[in-house]
DNA sequence: TGATCATTCAACCTATCGGTTGACAACGCG
DNA sequence: CGCGTTGTCAACCGATAGGTTGAATGATCA
């Protein structure tokens, strides 16, 4: 799991963290305003921001003894070119080749693009 | 991690089956065509579906011995949907809010946002 | 210098993940 | 019917995720 987008979409399938998320829109926070509203350690919501932070979707700046975390939200652009990119070719299968591909689809339905590939 | 939206960024945090919903995208296909690209067991395969099958990204229709596999495309829009409120959010903050926040952010770093969320 | 707040590191535990192999179920065909 | 094809279920395994507690670090303040 060593590629950004993987990292990406693992750190928001979390709810605790996509909560974290949310909150950082609004506003900067440090570790201890993020964990007020869970009911678990200050420890397990410092890992979770690890998480975040090595997925890129936040940052953080040392500011006294504080660590403010930032949201960066310009990670969320890799997610959505990712899944427009998909979504709009399965857009395009769906109105354009419609009635041909499920005629194909019935007729001869082990086979596959790529064919044997190779 | 019983919320769909949970399930659907979990599901995709896996390269292989990004890979997958990917080839899903051009047509449908049966586990073993989805299999062949792969040098993982059938099994395996099998497991990856069911993953996918479960955030509702593909569905499955029984077809003679086969079971072809398809996908739902619909989903992507839970996640486009939860991505882009955030991080609309996110940059009103910015352009809008600026410096007004910095300030504030400078001020009782502690405080979180709500409050006085005038 | 020492107390204290904010945060992280380290060790540990349990549950889940992604993979394996082996057995089995469902269907179509000779 | 028996057989191959297609796919799943079950048990197991090592690695990782998410949580815990306890100790350590770092910066500020009295």
């Amino acid at each position: 799991m060593t590629d950004q987008l993987s990292k990406v979409f693992a750190a928001l399938a979390d709810p605790t963290r996509r909560d974290m998320v949310a909150r950082l829109t609004r506003a900067d926070a440090t570790v201890n305003d993020l964990a007020a509203p869970y009911d678990v350690s200050l420890q397990a919501v410092s890992k979770h921001l690890k998480v975040l932070e090595e997925a890129g979707l936040v940052s953080r700046t040392r500011e006294a003894q504080r660590r403010p975390v930032h949201l960066e939200a310009e990670v969320f652009d890799l997610m959505t070119k990712w899944i427009e990119r998909y979504r709009r070719q399965a857009e395009e299968r769906f109105s354009r080749l419609d009635s041909v591909l499920a005629a194909m689809d019935t007729d001869n339905a082990t086979q596959q693009q790529e064919g044997t590939a190779s």
